[in-house]
RNA sequence: GGCGCCAUCGUCUAUCGGUUAGGACAGCGCCCUUUCAAGGCGCAGAGACGGGUUCGAUUCCCGUUGGCGCUACCA
């Protein structure tokens, strides 16, 4: 058998560190097996994806080394590898399930959804689609047709019995059918869902072996069901353990950096990276832990990955990291590096306009710039602190613009302004008393470069994380604040639109 | 709450019924060394709990506990 895997990222957002490792297991298997990895984008969320944030993906996924044999930049035989661009495929199986009666329109509007799921909720009853629109009459579905309301198609579902969902590592997983909801398959703009698109996609493309994350197992008996209406034989399917923060919850970015940006700005190599994923999909049996990608697809047996979710342990990384450095580089090789990370021509342009009229002599450049080469600066809570703003306030402009920067889509010193204008604002201060602490946190120093300059050259994930130690120095809003905060946050400044 | 997944040192893991439970990161100590790293050597550190099955369980089964996930017109 020709095997064939993918890695399905939504665009939504920074390219993640759990989609490398996802990615990096799915190249593993289907190179050892000879077999083609594919790279397909689930863009069909239209609020959220970005054709940025699909740009960074690609990006990220290809400066680690890993290459697919099909995606949307390298073309292939079942393209388009974009779903957005798949839309009639998808409605063409809609009305196949409809015509089969192994789906249903459902007019329901998300108000009576709303409620209906609090009246479960009340009725201590697992929240789920009542069935209401599985009894309308044809007489019925024709007139709200015929008077335009928008509608959903669901997929129905199997009263009793139990599902069988195979896992290659896990084994037989036994789910009751009365527990799996009739998910929408098809929303009312005309996009597919996940559940929907991946099946029909897999199949399309020929996928062999899906190979994705464990928060899919449960609403795995669906796309078997599917599979089944179709009259499909299903890929195999392997769910991965989620990687997790120190505190063992789902790797998030609210408690550490988890774009694969951030591990770029902060000089990890990208071959050090994907050994350290490599080290959670496979160990090396003689106890060497340095290995290529080659070597780790060499090696690579899933009886061998284990199920508990592994911390991502940062201080692992940096030490491989380390020996990359030192032992995998020469010193021209290291110098390449370090000119590549930190002094690329642009960027170096940059930086000497930006120094140039603040200092006396060239070895004043030193202290100037160092916050630009550094990961976490030596700030204290004081530091933060000795402006005109108190403590809360310093608090709450940080946690505030920490939340505001995730919502800007082009980092640039324009949006840098406008949103810490937003939050002077928000806060009723002045912007020169809101921005010194932003300094202390971005440049360790209240006197620096001009600090939107600063905090663009920095990038976004320095920036959030830096904005972290700070926020963690003087305290992380807890629960009740964050609510109060966001609160403010909608009423004093709604966003201003995107420029 | 319901459903599901998972469970070896602080962390990543080896072990696939019989081991002094091995390695790596982090920690600590010693050595090397003009300093600091790096490196070498060493120390400390684990089978969640309770029942079975078995001559024998970390390993197989059940339960408990704990962690995690899902519970959207998000993926």
């Amino acid at each position: 058998m020709n095997v064939r895997t993918r890695v399905a990222p939504s665009p939504t957002g920074d390219p993640h560190v759990g989609t490398a490792y996802v990615a990096l297991v799915n190249y593993c298997f289907a190179k050892k097996h000879g077999g083609q990895f594919v790279l397909r984008i689930e863009d069909t969320d239209r609020q959220r994806s970005t054709p940025e944030s699909e740009r960074a993906i690609l990006d990220s996924l290809h400066w680690l080394g890993l290459a697919w044999d099909e995606g949307p930049d390298a073309g292939g035989p079942h393209g388009p590898y974009r779903q957005s661009e798949r839309s009639d495929i998808y409605r063409e199986y809609v009305r196949v399930l409809l015509d089969a009666g192994h789906a249903f329109k459902c007019f329901c509007t998300p108000q009576r959804l709303e409620e209906m799921r609090e009246a479960q909720r009340a009725a201590k009853q697992p929240p789920r689609y009542d069935g209401s629109c599985l009894r309308l009459t044809s007489a019925e579905i024709e007139r709200a047709e015929a008077a335009n309301e928008r509608y959903v198609v669901r997929m129905k579902v199997p009263e009793r019995g139990v599902c069988v969902v195979d896992d290659l590592r896990r084994g037989p997983i036994e789910i009751e059918w009365n527990t799996v909801d009739m998910q929408v398959l098809m929303k009312s703009d005309g996009m597919p869902t996940y559940h929907l698109a991946n099946v029909v996609d897999d199949h399309l493309m020929e996928i062999t072996h899906v190979i994705r994350g464990e928060e899919w197992v449960s609403s795995a008996p669906k796309h078997m069901l599917l599979y089944r209406y179709f009259g499909w034989e299903p890929p195999k399917l392997m769910h991965l353990p989620l990687l997790r923060n120190p505190d063992k919850s789902k790797l998030s970015k609210r408690k550490n950096p988890t774009s694969i940006l951030f591990y770029r700005a902060m000089g990890y190599l990208p071959e050090a990276l994907l050994n350290f994923l490599g080290l959670l999909v496979s160990s090396s049996p003689e106890g060497e832990e340095i290995a290529d990608l080659g070597t780790l697809v060499q090696r690579f047996d899933f009886e061998h990955i284990s199920l508990g979710g592994p911390v991502f342990d940062v201080q692992k990384l940096d030490w491989l990291n380390g020996r990359y450095l030192r032992e995998q580089l020469d010193t021209a090789g290291f110098l390449q590096r370090v000119l590549a990370w930190g002094f690329e021509p642009s960027r170096a342009e940059r930086i000497a306009s930006l120094a140039r009229p603040r200092v006396e002599r060239l070895s004043d450049l030193g202290p100037l710039l160092a916050f630009l080469f550094a990961g976490r600066l030596p700030v204290t809570a004081e530091q933060l602190r000795d402006g005109k703003l108190d403590g809360e306030q310093v608090r709450r402009s940080f946690a505030l613009a920490m939340w505001r920067f995730d919502a800007v889509r082009d980092w640039r010193v324009a949006e840098i302004e406008r949103v810490l204008k937003s939050v002077a604002e928000s806060l009723r201060q002045k912007l020169r008393d809101v921005t010194r602490p932003f300094y202390v946190a971005m440049t360790g120093s209240p006197t620096s470069v001009p600090l939107y300059d600063a905090m663009e050259l920095l990038g976004r994930d320095i920036v959030r994380e830096r904005l972290r130690f700070a926020l963690d120095l003087l305290g992380r809003p807890n629960a009740a604040e964050e609510k109060a905060w966001k609160a403010l946050q909608a009423a004093s400044a709604p966003p201003p639109e995107i420029a």
